[in-house]
DNA sequence: ATGGTGGCGCGGCCA
C-alpha cells in the first residue's frame, strides 16, 4: 500500500535530520517537501540515497524550493507552471509508478490586497489552467503541498480572528473551489479527523502548544485516483520534536 | 501591540 506524504520543512538543511528520522520511521513510498530553501547544487541528495530515496528538486537559494522524494523511480513532467513566468521555485510535478505527483508551494500572499496577494491569485488562475490540461495527460493525479489556504472555517483555530485574513480571505477560497472543481477532493475531509486538526502553526506565541493553528497542507486527489486512497492523516509529532518546522506532514495511504 | 519566532546569511526579507 503505497504512503505518499507532504511536509512543508523551511529549510531542508536546517530540518535534515528531521526529515530523516521520519522517513526512517515512516518509510514513504514519496515525500514533497516545500520550503526547502535551497539550490540545487546544495541540496543533500546523498543522505537521502542512503535511505534509498530518489530526489528530484527544484530549488533556489533562500527562498521558497520545492522536491520529491521517491523510493522508486521518479520522471519529472515539469518544473515551473507553464505559461506563467514566476522566478520563483515553487512547483515540480512528477510521474510515480502509476499516478502522477504534483508538488506546489503556493504563494503565501502576505496580505490581503498586497502585491504578494494579487500575485497569489495570479498564480493559482495559472495553476488551475494548467492542472485541467494536466488532468487530461495523467487522470490519476495527486496535487499536495502547502496551499496557504484554509479551505474552511473548520480548518481554522479563531475563524472570526481570521475572516477575510490572506490564509483565509473568500477569494483564495473561491480560487482552491476553482481547482477542486476540475474533480480534485480534499481527500483528509474524506475520512474521520480529530476536531482541531491543524498542520501549520506560527512558531510565536506559543502557538503549537495552544493548538492555534491552520490546516494549510494538503492533499488533492483527482476523480480517478480517489477511490484507492484509504486513508489521510497529519502526523504532528515532528511538530514536537526540537527546533521543528512550523509545519506538520500530511500523509495518503494508497490501495495498490 | 505593527509585536511575537525562525531561516537565510549577515541587513533585511520572508513566512
Amino acid at each position: 500500500m503505497p504512503t505518499v506524504a507532504s511536509w512543508n520543512v523551511n529549510s531542508i538543511r536546517a530540518r535534515l535530520d528531521h526529515v530523516l528520522r521520519w522517513l526512517d520511521e515512516h518509510r514513504p513510498d514519496a515525500l514533497a517537501l516545500q520550503e526547502t530553501k535551497v539550490q540545487d547544487d546544495d541540496f543533500p541528495h546523498e543522505a537521502f540515497a542512503e535511505l534509498g530515496y530518489e530526489c528530484a528538486v527544484v530549488g533556489q537559494k533562500s527562498y521558497n524550493g520545492v522536491a520529491v522524494l521517491s523510493r522508486r523511480p521518479l520522471d519529472v513532467l515539469a518544473t515551473a507552471l507553464p505559461g506563467f513566468d514566476d522566478p520563483q521555485a515553487r512547483v515540480l510535478a512528477v510521474a510515480l509508478d502509476d499516478f502522477a505527483l504534483l508538488d506546489l508551494y503556493v504563494p503565501n500572499g502576505s496580505a490581503v490586497g498586497s502585491d504578494k496577494y494579487d500575485y497569489k491569485l495570479a498564480w493559482l488562475e495559472a495553476l488551475t489552467a494548467w492542472v485541467e490540461t494536466l488532468l487530461a495527460s495523467h487522470p490519476a493525479l495527486l496535487v499536495v503541498g502547502d496551499f496557504n489556504i484554509a479551505p474552511a472555517d473548520a480548518d481554522v483555530h479563531d475563524p472570526a480572528a481570521w475572516q477575510g485574513k490572506v490564509l483565509c480571505s473568500d477569494a483564495e477560497r473561491a480560487h482552491l473551489e476553482a481547482l477542486l472543481a476540475l474533480g480534485l477532493s480534499d481527500v483528509f475531509r474524506a475520512f474521520e479527523q480529530p476536531p482541531e486538526s491543524f498542520s501549520w502553526w506560527d512558531y510565536r506565541q506559543a502557538a503549537f502548544r495552544r493548538n492555534r493553528g491552520l490546516r494549510i497542507d494538503l492533499i488533492l486527489a483527482s476523480s480517478a485516483l480517489a477511490p484507492r486512497v484509504s486513508a489521510c492523516h497529519i502526523d504532528r509529532t515532528p511538530r514536537t520534536w526540537d527546533k521543528p518546522s512550523d509545519h506538520a506532514p500530511v500523509v495518503a495511504e494508497l490501495q495498490a
